[in-house]
DNA sequence: CTTAATTGATACTAAATTAGTATCAGTTTA
DNA sequence: TAAACTGATACTAATTTAGTATCAATTAAG
């Protein structure tokens, strides 16, 4: 089970992208070379942000993107929903005829809890903090001469 | 996003059937036509739980399924992960060569908290709560006239 | 001892979702 | 006016999820 679907990845790191870039424009190239997007993929994923009102861009030569929110106001919560769906237990079978599977019924009621704190917990997480966070490792990372993260970092 | 597949999900109701069974054999056909889950389909799932060491089966005539562990002994966390794979954020990067994607490292150590929680909550319900809970709805339901459930178990 | 009801094993098809590519038109700045 | 860009959209490929089919082996009951 995967939490993140590439989609939502690639997205995070695009708007980490534009967060660095403060208030200039940054194109779909960079952006591609400097995070390893598919460049393709990336374009149309910037449209979906552009139509999800995350950032705005502007045409032509030295064009490109850049975000339309204060990075704070950019919640991962936002970006998983849009782009995989609310989170939902499985297909609710409700309504559809009289509830034959109850057992399912018991179950996503104690799911719905469990899903309203994770919730609570990606709403936590924004462009912002992870912008904040990504300084502070890349910090640490120019002060020592290697290239590998913090223990507590590693996965 | 969806936190169970229909493989998951008819799992856990074809668990429950055998614990409404309890000690005795109960067959395929007869789950499949109870909970409403495509016979060949729940014939597979039932081998791989097998496999599992959930449940153990009696060939021919009055032949069937029944539990292997105690009910509570089965936690949904264990369902989820033999079905689903093990609860992750994304694929990891890491190692394939030198992490490119250190905000998806950040972001990851954020939700690996996350995860911690997701897994020890889903480790807490068992097909032996969900079974006592079940009963329970079970017997609002008949002794009232209604096929509604308790408003706080619709959605 | 034969038949029908069952599981064991395994291979296959179909549908849905996710990931990635391609193309061409329009805009802007140097 | 050419090159560097985005807008829009349609397509292909890969992967995962869902579901089907088939045949052999086992067992209880008449």
């Amino acid at each position: 089970m995967k939490v993140l679907t590439k989609k939502t990845d690639y997205a995070i790191r695009a708007l980490l992208a534009l967060a660095a870039g403060k208030d200039s424009y940054v194109s779909a190239k960079t952006i591609s070379a400097e995070q390893d997007i598919p460049y393709q993929f990336l374009r149309t994923l910037l449209q979906e942000m552009i139509g999800m009102e995350l950032i705005i861009s502007k045409e032509g030569v030295q064009g490109g993107f850049r975000l339309n929110k204060e990075p704070d106001k950019i919640q991962v919560k936002h970006l998983i929903e849009g782009f995989q769906g609310k989170v939902q237990v499985s297909e609710c079978m409700f309504r559809k005829q009289l509830c034959k599977n109850r057992a399912t019924c018991v179950l996503r009621h104690e799911i719905m809890r469990i899903e309203q704190v994770v919730s609570n917990e990606f709403e936590k997480i924004t462009i912002g903090t992870l912008f904040r966070n990504l300084q502070m490792v890349n910090g640490l990372h120019q002060a020592s001469e290697s290239d590998r993260l913090p223990e507590s970092l590693q996965h």
